[in-house]
DNA sequence: GCAGCAGTTCGACCGCGATCGAACACGTAT
DNA sequence: ATACGTGTTCGATCGCGGTCGAACTGCTGC
C-alpha cells in the first residue's frame, strides 16, 4: 500500500441504487449492524455481536459497504465501520430516520 | 364463497414485520408495482404492465400483500389492489415517502 | 352450455445469497 | 522470528426466491 491511509471501494453518492440499499436492508442481521452503528457512530466490525462466523460477518459488512450504506475505514488490524448518513440522507431523504424510527412488532 | 364481498388475508397493521415490507420491496418488478399503486390509488393486477409472465406477474403482488404492503380487493373477476398507505405511514412513519420520493441514480 | 378473460396454483428449473470451516493476509506484541 | 488478533477470501453446501408453462378456478357474456 503506498499511502498509509486506506479505505475501501464504495459507490459514490449519486450512484447509490434504491433496490440494492433495500436489499442489504433486508436481513435481520445487517438491520441490527445499521441499527447498532446508528448508535454508536463508528464501530469496529469485531464489536458487534451477531451470532454467526466470522466469514459470514464478514460476507454482511461487505453488502452493506458495496450497497453504499457504509464507509469503512482501516487502521491497523481493525476495521472502522460507520454509516454514510450524509450521502444517504441526500439520496433517500427521509429513508434511514424512517428505518431507525421502527418500532418492533406488537 | 359466502358473502359476495370478499378480501384477502392480509397481516395486521400492528403485525409488519419490518424486514418482512424492506425484503418485499428489494425487488425492481415490486418497487414498480409500488409506484404505480402510488400513483394510480388502486388499480387491477393485469393493470400495471411488467415485462413477465402471469405467474410471476401473480407471485409478487402476493409477496405485496403477504408483507402487509398492498391490499386486495375482490370484486367479480377482477383483483383491485391499493397500497395500505394509512397502516405503513402508522406502523413505519416516513418509510413509504422516501421511497417514492427516490430519484433513480444518476 | 360454452367460450373467453382475470388471476391463482402447481411443479420444475435455476441462480443467488446466507452460512460455515479452513486457509490466508496483515498488523502488532512478545 | 514467533505467536496472536482481526478480518478477508475460498470453496462448498443448501435453502429460498424469481421465473416459466400448464393446468386450474371463477366470473362474465354470448
Amino acid at each position: 500500500m503506498l499511502n498509509g491511509v486506506s479505505d475501501l471501494l464504495e459507490p459514490d453518492a449519486d450512484a447509490l441504487a434504491l433496490t440494492s440499499v433495500l436489499q442489504a436492508l433486508a436481513d435481520d442481521q445487517r438491520l441490527t449492524i445499521v441499527r447498532e452503528l446508528a448508535a454508536q457512530g463508528e464501530a469496529a466490525c469485531g464489536a458487534i455481536d451477531l451470532d454467526v462466523s466470522k466469514a459470514t460477518r464478514s460476507h454482511h459488512f461487505k453488502v452493506l459497504r458495496e450497497s453504499g450504506l457504509t464507509h469503512t475505514r482501516v487502521e491497523g488490524t481493525h476495521r472502522w465501520v460507520s454509516l454514510r448518513r450524509d450521502d444517504l440522507d441526500s439520496r433517500f431523504p427521509g429513508l434511514l430516520d424512517a428505518l431507525l424510527a421502527a418500532q418492533p412488532a406488537r
